[in-house]
DNA sequence: CTGTTTTCTTATCCTACGTCAATTTTTTTG
DNA sequence: CAAAAAAATTGACGTAGGATAAGAAAACAG
């Protein structure tokens, strides 16, 4: 697999060869190994993420120090800190590579300018966002409604093809419970 | 305090005499009562709301029959099942009234036909729902990250008005926990 | 392939918060 | 204002999941 193109970044929206041009110059390959670090908490977020290949996250580190993860990325997902990514504030979250990927990044000016440039761009970068905001609020109700059991098993659900790609202690943080707990639970659900 | 005007509503956005009555023929108003339901787990979202005065929250039921709060709205905010009004799909959440309240509502069809027929609005409700998402990452924190006072704490820092409207078992639906417990915590804050 | 480091598991004990039940306080209603 | 209903508090007890520690199993490096 190689250079991936825009047309595969947006598949659904109908370019001309010149709106693939266009879409094109706006993006830079950036290829991350394992541990790099593309965004610490406390700065400005100038970039989101589209995921070639691979497997990144986005933590927060708490007060008291815990990691708290708040997105995984694999194949053909985005991440960012979309909060201090649209707002133009700081970053509360940290995004951390976990398994080696290739990433297209886009600077939020390019995004805006192909808001302009390009027709259709707009409502498939609306419509991404209006899902990841559901995918917020069911993790909200996830969070408060469920036990670690169910929202282990809900997310394991939800997302077949992240487990694989991700460490017990990263989906622990996901979860919000500790990495014997997580343990204990694939026990439990192994032997029922 | 009489029928406000869409220019309250839209605090910010300026208006010309004509987009003025474009924007004000838009919306309902509409006078609810304590326990009035205005939208119903399952149905389809038409409306998104903008409260006046009063007191709506939007609550999850799940499976087990816990009731799960996701927002309050008092004063010169707005509420909805956003992610149903957005997509289309059908709403997971309830709309209620918890303290008799003026609310506008505004269709969405209506939303999209301001966007086109008055400058300014588009953009305004995009940083809306820029906010929203916000308040929903800060949510997702919290609950991973915080204990149950500390979840209490922060809620009264960050909504400072909301505690007088809402009962405790609002309240504690929101923050996850049981009335008693929520009960608990205010004795032991009081004494420390 | 072997030693080292990282990750995962298992066991024991502990604590924050839930459950259940009774009582008091507040709010609502006629 | 009195009676009834709703909400909040308090106490006794149970439990899911955290903390700590130690060992097993994978992953990685030389």
């Amino acid at each position: 697999m190689n250079n991936c193109t825009v047309r595969e970044i947006f598949k659904g929206v109908d370019f001309s060869d010149a709106d693939f041009n266009i879409a094109q110059s706006k993006f830079e390959r950036i290829s991350v190994k394992k541990g790099d670090i593309l965004l610490i908490a406390g700065q400005s977020v100038p970039y989101q993420y589209y995921v070639e290949d691979g497997c990144m996250r986005t933590y927060h580190i708490t007060d008291t120090g815990k990691d708290v993860t708040i997105q995984f990325a694999i194949k053909d997902w985005w991440i960012s800190d979309y909060t201090a990514f649209f707002t133009g504030g700081k970053s509360v979250l940290n995004i951390e590579c976990i398994q080696d990927a290739i990433v297209y990044r886009l600077a939020k000016q390019s995004m805006e300018e192909l808001y302009v440039e390009v027709p259709g761009i707009e409502s498939f970068f609306r419509i991404k966002m209006e899902r990841f905001f559901g995918s917020f609020q069911r993790r909200i109700l996830s969070d408060l409604a469920l036990s670690a059991k169910d929202k282990y098993k809900t997310f394991l659900k939800a997302y077949p093809n992240i487990e694989k790609h991700i460490k017990n202690y990263h989906l622990a943080s996901y979860l919000g419970i500790t990495t014997e707990s997580l343990s204990r639970i694939r026990h439990e659900l192994a032997h029922e």
